[in-house]
RNA sequence: GGGCGCGUAGCUCAGGGGUAGAGCACUCGCCUUACAAGCGAGUGGCCGCAGGUUCGAAACCUGCCGCGCCCACCA
């Protein structure tokens, strides 16, 4: 029995302050959120959590989410299931090395070899970055965030979340490096991880490919230049935004029923300026009513080019290279003196040139007509993404393949989702992809391609027969440790071997953070026991990234979905309705919150945006929040302070049995809420019963309950069961308020104490009493309040006509009304009083 | 262009065929032995617009308008 009394200690004086370090310290040394894993599977409820981005700072939009899915965690645990509750740090990725560049004034450079004693400059020139192994560049991103690591720990610890910080892990140490290697490998040997040359898109400022799952769009300002092409018969023009790609035009496209140019479909015309033959070709995706109808297809201008050049078998002209500059030589049958102009030239420049050239040959029609218009940016970009031929590596994600995502949208189906409209982003997407999930990036700090290729007499490798490590070696650094069956002098000689030197899309470790926690190939006796998990906790904008490459990864690797639910959380929105973000500077600190209202006003804050609600940043609904932490503090000292409860006390009395049963409907609606994820319904419910609870019962049983005999005892003996279902029904959301309350009169803590329910409370009350009697309360109290008179005041006689008169509880009304006189008269109204206040 | 969500009091939002709701704000009262960081009472609404279903619609259906988000092959 988890629920033990204990003679009373109330303070005289209840106050929220101190209690987050008070109760944080006691949960720690008591292990409350230790997980059990001895318990089976069945009694396990297992999350999934987000791990945060420790590159910066933490804001309230993290406190937001984070809370939601603790005060799931919370119901569950209560509910008597082991919950596994474990944090991570994403400590992978591009922000990460930007970080550690600058701090350090270091740059990784996978070539080098492994120093051990390395030691950063003491005085980093950002000019002159050190290069350093990708080991020791890991290491410095372990030494870096190790700090913010703790801040965030600590913040985490004062929000009251009930993370068990033994199953802590991090996105770029050991663990997450051998199992994201470990199911590459395993992807590979499936043929489901393959390497393919293609175009590719690319980021030109970071010089690395990039996903689709990675893009957005930016409205950008740019032009159209109509260009006239030089046919046999007649001039063609066609509208282009990206003149400067006129060197790697391949052809003229226009849709195969357009009237205007049938007729030159088979033919050829010149371009302007370099004069090659280019043809004319018809194709479905070419809108007649954009532009003239007729566009000029190039490698690679957009993703569209890349369609029609692939579905019409186009030659390939490509200019563009690595660096977002135009290629210092002219691709094949270009002629090389009007490129020569060209050669090096930025995208930006090029174009330029390419206008003044066109004008003066006399190929520009009338003036670039300025639009702005969608161009595509690496999200985390600054300069558009180009489209680049490169060596890539890619995981079957359905993107090509119409079976795989069939199985992939019936996992979406699988799934529960809350709300349940979110799964509608998912299909959206899945049915969206147009291509594989490109997982190689060419960036030198991230999980390294566990791959090696044999060189051949040239020196050249052989990309179609990888040398793969053994599960056993893992994690490996292919560009300083050795494959199996070579030696370290082989390194790039004929006949020796080459590391693949990139790395993996952060999306390719954050997709197995289920595997990755729950001791995957590591700790099967804990994997068994938690996966698949219960719970994916995440914001509904990630769906495409993390939700989806997590749906793959495990429908590959463990035929299953990852998880049983998805419970997507919105965002906050500054007061303008604006996200907000840390670019955006509009960030508000949470731990200055915290300070000024204490962590569970700023919970009950989080805990009113509702399951995939946007919400604004309010400090009213904190202040709300700190208000009822506050009127719990008081409301339960008044319960505790009236004095003993009898053993065999029993509760009688009609108000009393109502007020329990109008508890037990409540204990019903908020455990049905918390089942379905529905945290801000449970919460309005408990709220809104504890308010009535305060003021219309509390007052009503005030005088009964002071007294002496049975009624006096009912009173008491239902206070204080409300008041022990009330701090249970608040704690998963109020944690270190229900927690003080319980510590004055219970053993053991609120948290680990079993969730209410309604068997606890006595049968056959009748609510109808509560309501009744409340409102001929709030009928007297208004009539002195009209009367400008204090609460106090008595009433000499008091009249109450109604239908539900008879079921007032007199006597309790009489007291809390001060009533002298108190008539209830039967009558088929609605209820009335007529109050006459002593003179 | 496709999809999803949202339009209810000044603000933030609940409700979801049967009398229009809460908190905040505002107004007026009250030192009341749990709480003045409190308590009591009150003012305030064409429930986005137009049709339809129904005895009855804020709710259900259709269309439209506005806002937001997601997605899209945006020359």
């Amino acid at each position: 029995m988890t629920e033990q009394p204990r003679t009373p200690h109330i303070p005289s004086k209840p106050s929220l302050d101190g209690l987050e370090d008070k109760w944080v310290r006691a949960w720690d040394d008591g292990g409350v959120y230790r997980f059990d894993r001895t318990r089976p599977r069945g009694e396990v409820y297992s999350i999934d959590t987000p791990p945060p981005t420790v590159s910066g700072s933490l804001h309230v939009g993290h406190v937001f989410s984070y809370t939601h899915t603790d005060a799931v965690a919370r119901f569950h645990r209560m509910r008597g299931r082991a919950v596994f509750y474990p944090m991570g740090w994403d400590d992978n990725g591009l922000p990460t090395e930007r970080r550690v560049q600058n701090h350090f004034g270091v740059r990784c450079d996978p070539s080098l070899p492994y120093d051990p004693d390395f030691e950063p400059p003491a005085k980093p020139d950002p000019k002159r970055q050190l290069p350093v192994s990708r080991r020791n560049f890991i290491e410095l991103c372990e030494r870096l965030t190790e700090v913010d690591e703790k801040a965030f720990e600590e913040l985490w610890r004062r929000v009251g979340l009930s993370v068990d910080w033994g199953q802590l892990y991090t996105t770029i140490g050991d663990v997450s490096r051998t199992a994201s290697q470990r199911a590459f490998l395993r992807n590979l040997a499936r043929g489901e991880a393959y390497v393919s040359e293609a175009p590719t898109l690319w980021d030109v400022t970071f010089r690395t490919a990039v996903a689709q799952a990675e893009l957005e769009d930016r409205e950008q300002p740019g032009a159209f230049y109509r260009l006239r092409f030089h046919g046999d018969e007649r001039p063609v023009y066609i509208e282009t935004t990206r003149p400067e790609l006129l060197p790697a035009c391949v052809a003229l496209v226009a849709h195969p029923d357009d009237e205007r140019y049938r007729e030159l479909f088979g033919t050829t015309v010149r371009t302007p300026l370099f004069g090659v033959e280019v043809p004319v070709v018809a194709h479905r995706l070419a809108e007649p009513d954009k532009g003239s109808g007729i566009a000029m297809i190039c490698t690679f201008g957009d993703v569209t080019d890349v369609t029609w050049w692939r579905e019409l078998d186009l030659p390939t002209r490509a200019v563009i290279g690595w660096d977002g500059r135009l290629a210092a030589d002219p691709p094949p049958g270009v002629p090389a003196g009007p490129y020569a102009e060209l050669a090096g030239k930025t995208v930006f420049s090029a174009k330029e040139r390419v206008a003044e050239l066109l004008r003066e040959s006399g190929d520009l029609d009338g003036e670039p007509r300025k639009i702005t218009r969608p161009v595509k940016f690496y999200e985390k970009g600054s300069k558009p993404l180009e489209i680049v031929t490169t060596r890539q590596w890619y995981i079957r994600n359905g993107g090509r393949d119409a079976g795989l995502r069939a199985e992939l949208l019936a996992r979406g189906r699988e799934l529960d989702w809350h709300p349940g409209y979110m799964r509608a982003r998912y299909e959206n997407w899945v049915e969206g992809l147009n291509g594989d999930w490109l997982i190689s990036r060419q960036r030198f700090f991230g999980v390294p391609i566990p791959v090696w290729y044999p060189l051949d007499e040239a020196g050249e490798p052989r990309y179609d027969e990888p040398i793969t490590p053994p599960e056993s070696a893992l994690p490996v650094d292919p560009s300083s440790d050795v494959p199996p069956g070579f030696t370290a002098d082989q390194r790039g000689r004929p006949g020796g071997f080459a590391g693949d030197p990139d790395v993996m899309d952060t999306w390719a470790t954050s997709s197995l953070t289920p595997q990755i926690a729950g001791g995957w190939e590591r700790d099967e006796d804990l994997f068994g026991r938690v996966f698949p998990y219960d719970l994916r906790p995440q914001a509904h904008d990630i769906i495409r990234t993390w939700l989806f490459s997590t749906v793959v990864r495990a429908h590959l690797e463990h035929g299953t979905l990852p998880w049983k639910a998805a419970a997507l959380s919105g965002w906050i929105l500054d007061p303008d309705r604006k996200k907000m973000s840390k670019s955006k500077g509009n960030v508000v600190t949470p731990i200055d919150l915290l300070r000024e209202y204490g962590s569970d006003a700023v919970r009950y804050w989080a805990a009113n945006g509702r399951p995939g609600t946007d919400t604004a940043f309010d400090t009213g609904q904190i202040k709300i929040g700190r208000r009822l932490a506050i009127k719990i503090l008081n409301a339960s000292k008044f319960v505790l302070g009236l004095g003993e409860v009898q053993r065999e006390a029993a509760v009688t009395e009609p108000l009393d049995k109502a007020m329990l049963a109008a508890l037990s409907n409540v204990v019903r609606e908020a455990t049905e809420a918390f089942e379905g994820y529905d945290y801000t319904r449970a919460l309005e419910r408990t709220e809104r019963f504890f308010w009535e609870f305060c003021d219309d019962y509390l007052e009503l049983v005030k005088t009964r309950a002071y007294g002496d005999g049975p009624q006096a005892q009912s009173a008491r003996a239902a206070l204080r069961t409300a008041l022990s279902v009330l701090l249970r029904l608040f704690a998963p959301i109020l944690p270190f308020v229900t927690e003080e309350v319980w510590s004055w009169w219970r053993r053991g803590s609120v948290h680990t104490a079993p969730w209410p329910v309604r068997a606890e409370l006595p049968p056959g009350g009748d609510p109808a009493v509560l309501a009744a009697t409340g409102e001929a309360l709030r009928q007297v109290r208004k009539a002195k309040s009209e009367a400008r008179a204090s609460m106090r005041a008595d009433v000499s006689r008091a009249v109450v006509r109604g239908a539900e008169v008879l079921r007032i509880s007199r006597p309790d009304l009489a007291a809390a009304g001060r009533i002298a006189d108190l008539t209830l008269e039967d009558a088929p109204a609605d209820l009335t009083v007529d109050v006459v206040l002593a003179p």
